[in-house]
DNA sequence: ATCCTATCCTGTAGGC
DNA sequence: TGCCTACAGGATAGGA
């Protein structure tokens, strides 16, 4: 979606406000950046990779409260909490703004960027490389933490956040408090394509905006059309009509719906009894 | 090794 | 209206 506005476009200038993101934004960045021109926009998980010519490409996160903003012609005024403005040679510009400043913004040689600290640990990203039901099974296998912080793990799958995870579980008809290395492989297939599924939708949707998150154009994404139980605590399952619940779990909201999310495998699923005794019992998973 | 907690930061919503 | 607290889309260092 950014790509196609912004590929070709060379960098005149960047500016930065100064102020510390999650880690300092590399202060020679204008340096590295200007005169270059936009060759590709990249996603992997929950980053953003823009690369340059020369070899250079740009790493972001946008962490809880940021977005890039793309202005055909840029507002004069002082905007708040912009800390990257990228101007290009035609007039336009991207922006980088977080209120909250636990986004990222990092720079490396695209040659080397897999290496990147952040890129080298993240697991397989759903869309890119989608991973298989018995994929995330043997990555489970022996994982105590529950299937919902599993989710929420970039090293595991990438890309899954806080409102997908409930929204996935939910699809899949799992109960989110269930240990991640109990689950049947074909309950992990069910995960497995209803992430496809949510974060596919999500991303064409241009994400969820819940308070303040603005896509490119300034514009709330229109996932939340879509949620079935994510903030809906109280609601009536869209599903169901049962009570949608919220829990906490590892400080974050968790809610689901008790009724199409059972506790135990509903019956028809008597195959993955077999297959999920027989997973639990592997030896654990070595490094 | 695995899991959990606290922490970084600002904005907003709700109770009083 | 103002003041207070709780909570918010994330990642990670460090401790149990």
């Amino acid at each position: 979606m950014l790509e196609r506005h912004v590929r070709g476009r060379t960098v005149r200038g960047v500016r930065l406000s100064g102020l510390r993101l999650r880690e300092a934004v590399p202060r020679d960045l204008p340096a590295r950046l200007r005169g270059r021109r936009l060759e590709a926009v990249r996603r992997l998980g929950k980053y953003l990779l823009v690369d340059f010519s020369g070899g250079v490409t740009l790493l972001s996160h946008l962490g809880m409260s940021g977005r890039w903003l793309f202005h055909p012609t840029p507002p004069r005024g002082r905007e708040p909490h912009v800390h990257a403005r990228i101007a290009f040679a035609d007039g336009s510009a991207l922006w980088f703004q977080d209120p909250r400043r636990f986004g990222l913004l990092r720079a490396r040689d695209t040659a080397s960027m897999d290496q990147d600290p952040a890129l080298a640990t993240l697991g397989p990203d759903p869309l890119g490389s989608p991973p298989s039901g018995p994929g995330l099974a043997e990555i489970a296998r022996g994982a105590r933490v529950s299937v919902k912080n599993f989710l929420l793990d970039q090293k595991r799958i990438a890309g899954i956040g806080n409102i997908y995870a409930s929204e996935i579980l939910h699809r899949a008809g799992v109960d989110p408090r269930r240990a991640a290395g109990r689950l049947a492989v074909r309950e992990w297939d069910a995960v497995a394509r209803l992430t496809r599924v949510v974060l596919g939708e999500a991303v064409e949707r241009m994400g969820t905006t819940f308070g303040s998150y603005r896509t490119l154009w300034n514009e709330p994404g229109s996932y939340g059309e879509r949620l079935f139980v994510y903030d809906r605590a109280g609601e009536p399952c869209r599903s169901c009509g049962g009570p949608i619940r919220r829990i906490v779990q590892g400080q974050r909201s968790t809610y689901f719906c008790a009724s199409c999310q059972p506790r135990r495998p509903r019956r028809g699923a008597a195959a993955a009894k077999t297959v999920r005794t027989a997973v639990s019992r592997r030896p654990r998973a070595r490094g």
